[in-house]
RNA sequence: GGGUGGUUAGCUCAGUUGGUUUAGAGCGUCUGGUUUACACCCAGAAGGUCACAGGUUCGAUUCCUGUACCACCCACCA
């Protein structure tokens, strides 16, 4: 006998362990079923799990676990990502914490410092490792794969080479975003914007008066830029050139008129330029070809040009410079409530210093990407994947989000000034350069540069699927690597990609750019994008504060993984942030003990009817069937349906919801109830492997578990079961409808009771007696009940303590529609029929209506107007019941 | 500055292309209860002008427009 309470700890990992061995995760590339991919968002091999990777390991599993049951060939690849610069800090700044180094780099080197690096991840990627499986992820294990092994490598080699060759990548002094403290570059959008308020100078400079908030860069500026149309300053031209007294001595200036860079509204309307170290004046100086000189070096002090200030850090020279300006009499104002957002980098969390630098870039804009027998630009492949539906989001809402970040993408920038990572495969000797990953001969150089963590992520549908044994063989191509690995045949393009909508556009974007380019196919088919996990109070979890954040390993001991998936994938819609708290949790871990003594129940029923819950097969030894039965049996075909439609439509929460109120508010409430007067074990226990199947994707432990008592005599684990479907002959839609009135009629007595303030002493019998004297009434829906008619049910009642005293009536057969003779008080119910008669046809009206406008059959799915329909004829069908009744009145 | 989402019971949230939902769930609160699984339980109750203002419609929580507040994303305001 199963024990009184469901305990996770006692069953998790031995479960977990069983069905790695059954090698139930295991895909099979040579098998001919229809292929189900996900390829597992890599975790950052850093640390430890948290809730993030929680809600994205239950929302797969249980993509996954569908699939497979529903007899797919299931392939869940997990992995572990190198992060490149998120890794490297974190090392970093281990070891400055706990060996008291300050410059890591260049105690150890570059070697040294990779091997430890690596040592790290290598503890990291063990912890990560066993926390998925505490989840209960039924991933492929033995295709694991790491972002920086060899047969990875080899695919970011190759493909690099290959838009080498397409000139797709190029190097270039560009601007870019530099990070000082963690000495490197970082992409757009590892960048985030800080408010912060600064003064705001106005200084005279020359003739005019320009504004800033960093005036420790405007040593070097030589030019004035104003707008065209810009009435105040129309006595100058463009070209016209002054001297202006300024930091470090007069300098002299040069007006320039350019309409795109300034905004006349803004400030006094001209501005001096500093190439260098802004994005907009770069871009300036490009179009205009204007000189450019750096003024702050690459570990964020002045360079030489700052004369006297040379040296020193921003924030020390700043004010010091606005004195001097001051001194000179330049100072003309100071706005101290200016409010303007600085550059940190995501990571590192350094102020952002743009400088100009010699990079790699993917030019996102020559078309020369072969896509659909045309030549395109990588930004038009992305954009034509998702217009064209190739890829769907979901939620579709992304998708314009999508098309706004591509519209303003610009070259990507690939090269890292880090150690840890990729290294850019480019060997220079003086003025040659070659592409390759080994060194073409002495002499050589590697360029030092690695490459951005997301080139190789971008990679990551395909490049796991690479047979690592063919990627060892340097005389394939890339092609033949596609073409000979099986797993790449079988398995791409994946099915679904699922993660968080915050990386939409680091990860998914750049999958579906460097996949499409590289292999001529979409990463995946569809794209779920699921929220942020937020507290509470609808705040950020964060692992620095601790009292707001929930760590899964602390949950799943306590409430068990199944409670914890629940938790996170029930009440929440794709694309939409959620908060989790403990009560929730706890609400869904009392829903797996529910379940749990629900089939204790079934199990007792079994026993004390001396029926074997193993040996009770399918269609044989049933018995005859109560209403009750029939009413059970009838509706677990709509759910199965139900759960089928929604799984595959990937509504997990409303699925969740209807799974849960199934087995709880009618299976357990109803069903179990009845069956405690008359029980048919077979009926139960066949309800009950129903249910545990379509509950298995969501809570897989429990439901195995109790699948080890409940299943049939030889057969496997459940995660290996078919997934039920539907049959038709049981489907009985009378039965349902008299176990609803049934329902209904308890339902009423019960408030009944309420209402005349039976004592509670009185219990159950009180129902009886009520019933038995005759005086009330049950008024319910349309129906007045005289319950002296009721009272015949009392007789039948055999059950030694019945909870429902009817219920054992009806189960004895007495027919239902007896029970609603001998109406009291007809004028009630006449204006009760003609109420509901009223509403009816109203309603029918407007279905009617519907069905018969143009747009709405046009637009709807043939299902849709098929489930009008059949309101349609329901209504109609009740409609003419309630007619023939108010007949009965005349 | 541009964009997206949100605003439904004390709290956290569902609500599938307008009507059979006179607005639902879980938690919390209150009342009553140990009955052949379950107190991680059972039976009930209270609690909502579905943010606000207009519009379309026979009918709007649902569609449209505007307003307010909240959150997030994007952008080169010096």
């Amino acid at each position: 006998m199963l024990p009184k309470a469901y305990d996770p700890k006692a069953c998790e990992d031995r479960i977990y362990q069983m069905w790695e061995e059954s090698g139930a995760f295991k895909a099979d590339a040579k098998s001919k079923k229809e292929p189900f991919v996900i390829s597992m968002p890599p975790p950052n091999a850093t640390g430890q799990l948290h809730l993030g990777h929680a809600v994205m390991l239950a929302l797969e599993d249980i993509f996954t676990r569908f699939a497979r049951m529903q007899g797919k060939e299931a392939l869940w690849l997990p992995g572990t990502d190198h992060a490149a610069i998120a890794t490297e800090s974190v090392v970093i700044k281990k070891i400055q914490k706990e060996e008291k180094i300050k410059d890591p780099r260049a105690h150890y080197g570059r070697e040294k410092l990779v091997e430890k690096i690596a040592e790290f991840v290598q503890a990291s990627r063990a912890t990560i490792r066993s926390q998925v499986r505490k989840m209960g992820a039924s991933c492929d294990w033995s295709r694991e794969r790491y972002t920086l092994d060899a047969s990875l490598n080899r695919c970011v080699n190759e493909v690099f080479k290959k838009m080498y060759g397409d000139g797709l990548i190029y190097r270039g002094q560009r601007i870019v975003s530099w990070d000082p403290k963690m000495q490197t570059t970082v992409s757009d959008d590892e960048i985030e914007h800080v408010e912060e308020k600064a003064p705001f100078y106005t200084f005279q400079y020359g003739p005019f008066q320009i504004s800033t908030a960093r005036p420790e860069t405007k040593f070097g500026d030589k030019y004035v830029v104003m707008h065209p149309d810009d009435e105040r300053y129309k006595q100058y031209k463009d070209g016209d050139t002054f001297t202006a007294e300024w930091i470090n001595g007069p300098v002299q200036a040069t007006v320039i008129k350019d309409s795109d860079a300034i905004d006349p509204a803004f400030g006094t309307g001209c501005m001096t330029i500093t190439p260098w170290h802004d994005m907009t004046d770069f871009e300036l100086a490009e179009r205009r070809k204007l000189p450019r000189e750096q003024i702050i070096d690459f570990t964020g002090r002045l360079m030489p040009v700052a004369g006297e200030f040379a040296g020193m850090p921003i924030e020390e020279a700043r004010p010091k410079v606005v004195e001097k300006l001051k001194e000179k009499g330049l100072l003309v104002k100071v706005d101290e409530n200016y409010v303007h957002r600085i550059a940190v980098s995501y990571r590192g969390k350094g102020v952002v210093e743009p400088q100009i630098k010699e990079q790699w870039f993917i030019d996102v804009n020559k078309p020369v990407v072969e896509w659909k027998k045309k030549k395109m630009s990588l930004k038009q492949v992305m954009q034509d994947v998702i217009r064209s539906k190739d890829i769907r989001i979901i939620p579709e809402r992304f998708e314009k989000i999508y098309f706004h970040w591509i519209d303003n993408l610009r070259d990507w920038c690939v090269s890292r000034q880090i150690w840890w990572g990729h290294r850019i495969p480019v060997w220079y000797k003086g003025e040659e350069k070659r592409v390759g990953a080994v060194s073409p001969g002495p002499g050589w150089m590697q360029d030092p540069d690695t490459l951005d963590t997301w080139f190789s992520s971008g990679l990551w549908t395909w490049s796991t699927l690479i047979d690592p044994t063919l990627a060892t063989d340097t005389s394939l191509s890339l092609q033949d690597l596609l073409d000979r690995s099986p797993d790449f045949q079988k398995f791409h393009p994946t099915t679904v990609m699922e993660t968080g909508y915050d990386i939409l556009f680091f990860w998914v974007a750049r999958m579906i750019l460097m996949t499409t380019y590289a292999t001529g196919q979409i990463p995946f088919k569809h794209v779920y994008l699921h929220g942020l996990v937020r507290t509470r109070d609808g705040k950020k979890m964060s692992k620095s504060d601790p009292s707001t954040c929930i760590d899964p390993l602390e949950i799943i001991p306590k409430y068990g993984a199944d409670a914890l998936r629940l938790s996170m994938i029930v009440g929440q819609s794709p694309g939409n942030d959620f908060r989790l708290y403990e009560e929730k949790i706890a609400g869904y871990r009392n829903f797996i003990n529910k379940l749990w003594n629900a089939s204790r129940f079934v199990l007792m029923q079994c026993e004390k009817a001396g029926v074997d819950p193993k040996g009770v097969g399918d269609g044989a030894g049933v018995g005859s069937l109560s209403v009750a039965d029939r009413a059970l049996l009838s509706s677990l075909q709509s759910l199965i349906d139900d759960a089928t439609q929604g799984l595959k439509e990937y509504r997990l929460s409303e699925t969740g919801e209807r799974l849960y109120s199934f087995v709880w508010d009618y299976f357990c409430d109803w069903y179990l109830e009845l069956s405690k007067g008359e029980s048919n074990p077979a009926v139960l226990v066949h309800a009950l492997r129903t249910i545990v199947h379509l509950l298995h994707p969501y809570c897989p432990f429990v439901t195995e578990e109790l699948w080890a008592s409940i299943g049939p005599k030889g057969s496997g684990p459940l995660i290996r079961e078919p997934w039920p479907t539907p049959e038709k002959k049981s489907i009985d839609r009378d039965a349902e409808a008299q176990l609803q009135l049934l329902i209904d009629i308890i339902t009423a007595v019960r408030s009944l009771r309420a209402e005349y303030g039976v004592t509670p002493e009185a219990k159950i019998p009180s129902t009886v007696h009520a019933v038995r004297s005759g005086e009330f009434l049950v008024q319910h829906q349309a129906h007045v009940l005289r319950l002296a008619n009721v009272s015949e049910l009392t007789v039948v009642s055999k059950a030694p303590a019945p909870r429902h005293g009817v219920v054992s009536a009806f189960l004895k057969g007495v027919d239902i529609q007896l029970l609603l003779e001998g109406v009291v008080d007809l004028t009630k119910v006449k204006e009760n029929l003609e109420a509901e008669r009223a509403q009816l046809q109203k309603f029918l009206a407007g279905v009617q209506a519907k069905l018969g406008n143009e747009q709405f059959v046009a637009r709807a799915k043939p299902e849709v107007i098929e489930t009008e329909k059949q309101k349609l004829a329901d209504g109609e069908a009740k409609l003419k019941k309630i007619e023939e009744r108010l007949k009965a009145f005349a």
